[in-house]
DNA sequence: GGACATGGTTAACGCTCATTAACAAAGCGA
DNA sequence: TCGCTTTGTTAATGAGCGTTAACCATGTCC
């Protein structure tokens, strides 16, 4: 089925350069003859391989928020018992993911209404589910918190940490151990300030 | 010059719209009839006001992230010689903004590379002051703090108080005060942990 | 009361761009 | 060697959309 003779295969390799793209200039910014550019092919011969445009960012936004919750759901029964523990391996994923893949994470919260009805409806609920998941643990480990607030400092502290695309490039940062680690323990107090409920 | 017998002139209206609905579909998702439609006059209309559709977006951006700029100096100059104090400021304005206009702060970082090289240039200008601005107060507070460490921090931040678009729209919210005091207080334990260095 | 600025209108132009048509070159099993 | 699948190619199509043209109503100033 998949002549996968190098590491990637076609398809593999248009979506990864779509995503690229996508994320730099747009969903509407880009043109089919430049994602075909990028791999070396030029314009409609991208339709062997995909439905259309459409198609591409469908995969990718649905291929993204299954990764993102699947992993959270496998970090949560590794750590199971352990909230604190299952906490400090959510943010962690999210921030490999945040820092690995910084397109995708990009266009995760930028292009989702152009996707069609069905798959945006999709995406939305595999979304809705890591929040859950989040708002869960995040529960479990600050009792004290209301849904609520937790679910708002879910979003914020997601947030926080998709914040990479918008630090600059280059030696300006403290590298990416360094990055990953200010990240972690940023969003780790965020949540016990969000959870220091008002004097009174 | 300006007939203004209502509250808004009618550039002010269709900058209005504009922003709203460029920050629901993109710049490119919305055409010019449906920014018209949206003030009541249609599609080539608006060019008895805008140069064209490039001009509204520039000049929203422009406007932001002045705005921005101009309150973030206002309010450090206020409190100056508090750090605490400024900090503070600081975090309730951008607060206040992304609470009271959330589709600027969406396009805000949405759609800056849609506009003409001398305009993007002048908005990330803008920006970066605004930044540095935050930077220095971030480091009066937490002297500790190494500078491209507080400048990503800053840059998180930023993205922790900008979530607020993703946060649902109905009651499942604290209410705008309960947000906002929130948001303040994740934003403040988001710096002290990014402060709290590593144990050596 | 004519002239002119203002702020609209609808129709037409032209460009961009996703998609489809028609065709070609390998690779390969029988 | 024939024929089928795979994966391209370039040319054509057709829709969407920003922009401009041409025209019209309504004040307002002198």
């Amino acid at each position: 089925m998949a002549t996968r003779t190098e590491s990637l295969t076609r398809r593999e390799q248009i979506l990864k350069e779509a995503a690229r793209l996508f994320a730099e200039r747009g969903f509407h910014g880009v043109g089919v003859d430049e994602i075909g550019a990028a791999v070396g092919i030029s314009g409609p011969g991208l339709y062997r391989h995909f439905a259309g445009k459409d198609a591409m960012l469908a995969e990718l936004l649905v291929g993204i928020s299954g990764q993102l919750l699947t992993g959270g759901k496998g970090r949560a029964a590794e750590a199971a018992g352990n909230p604190e523990a299952v906490l400090d391996s959510l943010v962690e994923g999210h921030i490999d993911f945040a820092l690995d893949d910084r397109p995708l994470i990009t266009l995760h919260d930028r292009e989702l209404d152009r996707l069609r009805d069905s798959d945006r409806k999709l995406v939305r609920q595999l979304q809705r589910q890591y929040v859950e998941l989040w708002v869960e643990v995040v529960r479990e480990v600050y009792p004290d918190l209301a849904e609520p607030a937790a679910r708002a400092a879910v979003h914020a502290v997601f947030g926080l940490l998709n914040s990479t695309p918008h630090m600059g490039r280059p030696g300006s940062l403290p590298g990416r151990a360094g990055t990953a680690a200010l990240l972690h323990r940023m969003a780790r107090g965020a949540f016990e300030a969000a959870a220091a409920s008002t004097p009174g």
